[in-house]
Formats: structure tokens, C-alpha cells, sequence
DNA sequence: TCTTAATCCTTACGATGTAAAGTTTGCAAC
DNA sequence: GTTGCAAACTTTACATCGTAAGGATTAAGA
């Protein structure tokens, strides 16, 4: 596809493709809309062809990191022997998805996105993965005769469990390498604290 | 202080306190020096004369941050009434803290400051608070007579638990009223768990 | 009083996001 | 085919930003 006509045709797919390359390199900040329609061979306002403004550029490939993120959620958690096990592992593999791409995990969590109405498929692919793990959270729960926490209670608690310390990992408070199995070992001991909560 | 002087005086002091103000309307990214020095009553260059580049004032008020931080965990930690509680206790602040300082939060955790070469006064400031977490933990951990997790894997967890909950707040992603309590409540599951671990 | 260093200002440059208006091209209807 | 139109892309222009270079002002000590 050595396209040098006048429209480029395939503009919107190669401007996120781009994106995604370049924004592991100089950052979310670093990411400048002239130096993307560079890369791609073309003038600084074709972009606005295609996109209302950087913002909305950006949730694009935002919305394409949610999107392989289920992916490669739904594939581990298939696995899992057990509920309990499927939940930690899905946390452990949050924070491998974090470290694998530090850059468009920040752009995906980015507060500039806040508004849900201006980005509907955003919000759209990021309710996947909380809804999977919401979803998984309430069978095991009722699997346990757990009444507390609730359903939406716990998956907060175990979402957030492994954002920050994917997070911390990412700004280097703490050992990359083993930031995987501690978000694992993290979420056992909390899931074990509720079931020890109900018996004891 | 209505000095109308060539010299300001207190300019360094003045700057960091207008971008503190200014930081919770428009962001970390929306700060720019230029409109500070507007702010101050002062030239655009003039702020070069107290910090290199825009990173370095930035870094000054994350630095004030964590100073705010630390002072505010010393005074609601030492009310509690177990190791057990102010361990819980110091991530429901934390939580509070997030919530009610989003912007300047935002600033604290920005990864451009993750060379600690470049900004040491930040990196001691921001240390504070994880050595009185640290300090907490081990302390606990040995009164529990827990070999596992370690005293750093123990204070990695509830400080990524408490973080991932304040952000998932600040995004919108969960009621921000109940955050502080759930992070209060997860604290204590996960804590639990450790002790039903070494039971069971 | 004179010197000097600290503090602040003016001017200037390149880069960015984006508004406005013009150019080229593919395509559908005749 | 020819025509007409909408979509895709370009050019030009402007405000704003960070910051480099060099000049002006002032406080403070000799």
C-alpha cells in the first residue's frame, strides 16, 4: 500500500495505529497531533477529518487499549480452576497488562476522559472489563453464601487492589517483576479475609 | 504586603502557593507558567529565576503535597487504637486525601518526576509517608508473629489498594462518599486474611 | 559610595492545537 | 461520459506555551 495520492483512504485506522506506536515512546503528553500526521504523510489538519479535536484522537486509542485488555482477560481467566483463583488471577493479569503498556494505560485511565456522554465507545469498551469482573465477583460471592461485601463492593475492592499497585510498580516504588504475583497473593488474602469474616 | 517593587520578594513562596490554587481549577496539565507569573503579577521569565523549567516548580508543589500528606496521616494515626486499625485507618485517609486534593494528587503521582536524581527534595518528601507505612506494617506483622507477607509486600498492598480506590473515585468509577469507608473495610479483609492464613 | 550579585524584564524562537477557507478526488445521477 | 456534490485533504493564520539570550533594576556588603 504505497498510496501517495491525495486521499489517503485508510487515514482514521493509521492515525490510532500510529498513536499506539508513538505513545509508547514519548508519552501521553509527548503525543502531538502534528507529529502524528507526520509519521503518516500527511498535513498537520487531516487529522481534524477524522477526529473533533486531540482529545477525541486520543479516546480513540484509549478505547483500543480497553478493548485488548478484554481480550486478554477473557482468554486467562477461561482457564481458572476455581472462582476464587479466576478473580486473583484476573487481578494478577491487570497489572501484566499495566507494565506491558505503561503509556496507553495511563492515556486509558487519563482524567480528560472523565466525560462519558463526549465518549460513548470509551466508555463503552472500559465497562467490559468491570463488567466482567463484576459479573465473576457475584457468582463467586453467592458460590460462598457471601453477603458481604456486595457484588460491586468487592470488584472495586479488587480492581483497585491491582491499579495501584500496577500503578506504584510502573513509577518504580516497587519491583516490577514481582508486582504480577503480589497483586495475586494480595487478592487471595483479601478474598480469604472475607470468607475467615463469615466464619469467625 | 502591597509591594509594587521590582523585586518581588517572596516570589518563589507566591508562585508555589497560586499554583496550588490554580491546580485544583485546571489541572496539572493546564498549568502554565505563563499565566502564574500573570497571576503573581510578574513577567513570564521571572519565575525562571527560582526553578529551571516548568518541572521543577511543578515537582515544588507536589513536594508540598506530600508534606500536606504526612502531616495529615501522623494526626489521624496516632488516635487509633490497634496496629491492626491505623493500618486501616491510614488508607481511608489516604483515600480522603486523594478525594479532596484531586488535582494536586494528580501532580504528586505524575511519572515525570520519577527521576529521583533530578527532584531529591520530592523523593524525600514523598518517602515520608511510605517509611510511616512501612514502620506500621512491620510493627504489626511482628505483633501478629506473621512471616508472610513481608513488612515492604504488606505496605505495597494497602498502599496500592488505597491509591486504586482514591483514583477509581476521583474517575467517577465508584461513589466517591463511601471510598474512604470501603478502602477502611478492604484494609481490614485483607489484613484479616493474612492472620487466617497463618490459622488456617 | 561603589561593586556585585540577585532579582526581574524584554524580546525572540520554535512548537503546539485549532479555526477558516481553499483544493483535490471519488462517486452517484444523469 | 459529463456534471455536481460531498468527503478527504491542504494551506494559511493565530493564540498560547516553554524557554533561550541579554538587558535593566535593586538590595546589600565593602
Amino acid at each position: 500500500m504505497d498510496k501517495k495520492s491525495y486521499h489517503h483512504g485508510e487515514l482514521r485506522n493509521a492515525l490510532i495505529q500510529a498513536a499506539l506506536t508513538m505513545l509508547e515512546q514519548d508519552g501521553p503528553d509527548g503525543l502531538s497531533l502534528r507529529a502524528l500526521a507526520r509519521a503518516v504523510g500527511v498535513s498537520s489538519m487531516a487529522p481534524y477529518h477524522h477526529f473533533a479535536d486531540r482529545a477525541e484522537l486520543l479516546a480513540a486509542v484509549a478505547t483500543e487499549g480497553f478493548l485488548r485488555l478484554q481480550t486478554r482477560k477473557q482468554d486467562i481467566q477461561a482457564i481458572q480452576p476455581s472462582l476464587r483463583e479466576a478473580l486473583a488471577a484476573g487481578g494478577a493479569n491487570y497489572v501484566r497488562f499495566i507494565l506491558d503498556n505503561p503509556n496507553l494505560y495511563l492515556l486509558m485511565r487519563s482524567p480528560e476522559f472523565s466525560d462519558h456522554q463526549r465518549y460513548p465507545a470509551l466508555h463503552r469498551a472500559a465497562s467490559a472489563p468491570a463488567a466482567t469482573l463484576l459479573d465473576l465477583m457475584a457468582r463467586f460471592l453467592d458460590e460462598q453464601r457471601l453477603s458481604s461485601p456486595s457484588p460491586i463492593e468487592g470488584a472495586h475492592l479488587l480492581w483497585g487492589l491491582s491499579h495501584g499497585i500496577g500503578t506504584l510498580a510502573l513509577e518504580g516504588q516497587m519491583r516490577a517483576d514481582i508486582a504480577p504475583d503480589l497483586a495475586y497473593q494480595g487478592s487471595l488474602a483479601m478474598i480469604d479475609g472475607w470468607i475467615a469474616g463469615l466464619k469467625g
